[in-house]
DNA sequence: GCCAACATGTAATGAGTTACATGATTAG
DNA sequence: CTAATCATGTAACTCATTACATGTTGGC
């Protein structure tokens, strides 16, 4: 038997539906708007997945028609779906496989001129300080929305993530420009 | 026209075979031993994609025959293939998109008991301090080497960034069960 | 009139994982 | 003898991205 890695997409759907029901362009405007930093989804993916969803009974598609404005395929989340879910969501997480093409650079700066691999720090130094602006951004959206206390600290907590890792991001270029230019100094001196 | 996301196995093997001819067993072994806190490649990838490096002539491969061994398949890069990565590694790196099941399930908190929560953030504690152990074996392992002074720092660069990550989310850890536990004990007093 | 946002999807392709498959050598 | 390590691969499959495809509504 193939075990198939476990599809997570599948569970952020039904996750976001738990609040409530949501066509695939919400669904992927709320990924956009409040998971970003953790988390994407394209509709090459959301809408067969719905689809996919909406035949195993976990949600049930109905198409809501309005007035000004054009039919939506809107899907709610089922008992069978919730239950889904529920099961999930207490299993442990499988620890995240990371896979960075700025360290194999840097891994491989030795192939490079210093002022290469120093250029990639700052590049990355400087997507870290307007992530921390956008976290900032939000972190006051957050406390402004009238969510439970329980939502907004659940969501507060997984965009603190996101602070901590950049700030330590932050921490590393400069440590590593300090150390590469510590080595370049070096070899001119001698 | 259909662009392809850009094949990064192909410069991790190009980067890695630019120290020396490997066989696909050594690059592996390489990428578990030196490389694994920032990268990995399985064999059913990496195997087909050596065959394809060799029909496209950035490497050469070449049956290696020693006493007491079984024949190895050992890839050597050719001048293309130097030109090729020597093309690569200048580039901008692509910013890493992260999708992270712990955040999810975290994000998704407000549907299960804090218990849970916390739960999963002490595993994921757990997990960096193990591997700030690994990463600390490492550091005196490329101390022990006698690789040139600049190889040894690009390494060490690159996984320091794994050793400011993991402490930034050991810290997050305990904040965030710290600010889970003060919102449950509101609740039980209120 | 035009652009941004709303709205939904399919087709083609490539990336990556897991299971299957096989066998030699070496150290305990 | 037996387990770990050496050694190489294929088949089946899922996941995910990008490009293509189409059309509406609302604000400036």
């Amino acid at each position: 038997m193939l075990m198939a890695p476990e599809n997570k997409t599948k569970y952020a759907i039904l996750g976001l539906l738990m609040t409530k029901p949501m066509s695939g362009y919400d669904i992927k405007k709320k990924i956009d708007d409040k998971l970003s930093f953790f988390w994407h989804e394209n509709y090459g993916h959301l809408y067969p997945m719905l689809a996919k969803l909406d035949k195993e009974k976990l949600v049930k598609k109905e198409i809501v028609s309005e007035e000004r404005r054009l039919d939506r395929k809107v899907y709610k989340i089922t008992d069978k779906g919730k239950k889904e879910f529920a099961k999930w969501l207490p299993r442990p997480h499988e620890f995240a496989k990371f896979r960075s093409e700025l360290l194999l650079k840097v891994f491989f700066g030795v192939n490079a001129e210093p002022e290469i691999t120093i250029g990639f720090l700052n590049r990355e130094k400087e997507f870290h300080e307007n992530l921390l602006e956008t976290y900032d951004s939000i972190e006051k959206e957050i406390n402004k929305t009238n969510y439970s206390k329980k939502y907004k600290l659940f969501w507060l907590i997984a965009l603190l993530n996101g602070k901590f890792y950049s700030n330590s991001q932050i921490l590393w270029c400069n440590d590593s420009i300090k150390k590469i230019r510590k080595l370049t100094d070096a070899d001119r001196f001698s």
